[in-house]
DNA sequence: AAAATACAATACGCTAACGTATGTTAAATT
DNA sequence: AATTTAACATACGTTAGCGTATTGTATTTT
């Protein structure tokens, strides 16, 4: 009872992500996006009710696609907690969700969060579950709190760095020191 | 041969920088940096030729009082290796650069550098000279190449993960970690 | 086949920001 | 005192982007 799709909603998330890790979250415009899918505004006033709408929806998506598949992909493998730290560091600096470079995202949205303040809010809380999580493996790893905290956070603000200076620096030895981190730890551990 | 001047450059540089720092590179823009020191474009226009060439003398002013001013005032103090990394991690989390906010401005820096490259072409040659200084610190407290450089690294994508996060999770813990890693650091080689 | 529905294109008005051009004023110079 | 000039103010034209309203077209459904 219409006609075929040319795009859908997820057409229009999927590339305003893409836009965001190029170009951050000034290059998301209605119109520009438009122009990239071959379409016009017509269509996104469609399926959004303006642009604000598409901003939280895109957080929204990134909140669950982003970081509980993830996690929920280390718990299912029946591994060890420091086989899950590794496998982690590995997945954290390579992933592609959806075809995205999750680094430039992850970067991006976080240079966001800077910018406008109900973006830091929603982001905080992901933030906070992610060194919760780690904090809880290290534990596992026979960390004693507080340094398993103290060094889940070290190592979360190594991988938000990482995030910070691959969008312009895409040096792999950033990446190998942060993977080196981890993988120490887990070697400390058996 | 004029009048009494309302405003010169470095005026127009404080508070791009300050709105750099509160709101990132888009709210820098002409007319609201003109209202937020109460005069008007046409003083702006004065002082400078366009809006780029405000932007390029940005970077070259946080590169010279930015970086440099720091790593002198360490050289300067004849300071042991290890006490100069305790300092230095101190230094570059509270430093305040003609009383601006220099982790909101750092950060807000690296999200800029995200967006357009020729800013992510200046920043990562003061980034490398940066992780250079470091590791020649750690060289000099005994740490043997390439550990050292791997160490650096480290050390510097966690303050790079610190102005990230900061800038929307004004966490005191953060720093904390921070600074406990590289005293860490400092302690190993006594 | 007609009508309804789903989706897209086009045209319009509005605002923020850029940059230019020109007007205005206070101090320095003569 | 008159003039020049450094510094700022104001008015203007232009563009990019937002959002609305209207119109257009391919499928379904009846």
């Amino acid at each position: 009872m219409g006609r075929k799709a040319k795009h859908d909603k997820t057409d229009w998330l999927l590339a305003a992500f893409k836009t965001l890790g190029e170009e951050g979250i000034d290059g998301v415009k209605v119109e520009r996006i438009a122009k990239k899918l071959n379409t016009t505004k017509g269509s996104f006033y469609w399926h959004f009710a303006d642009r604000p709408a598409l901003l939280t929806q895109m957080l929204e998506f990134w909140e669950q696609e982003g970081t509980h598949e993830i996690i929920n992909a280390l718990d299912d493998q029946g591994n060890s907690a420091s086989e899950k730290l590794r496998a982690l560091a590995r997945l954290s600096t390579a992933t592609q969700i959806h075809g995205l470079d999750s680094i430039a995202v992850e970067g991006a949205l976080r240079a966001w969060a800077g910018q406008e303040p109900w973006v830091g809010d929603r982001i905080r809380a992901t933030e906070r579950a992610r060194i919760e999580y780690v904090a809880h493996l290290l534990e596992q790893m026979g960390y004693d709190n507080p340094s398993a905290k103290e060094i889940a956070h070290q190592l979360y603000l190594m991988l938000l760095g990482l995030y910070s200076i691959m969008r312009h620096d895409p040096h792999p030895g950033h990446s190998q020191a942060f993977i080196a981190f981890a993988d120490q730890l887990a070697d400390k551990s058996r």
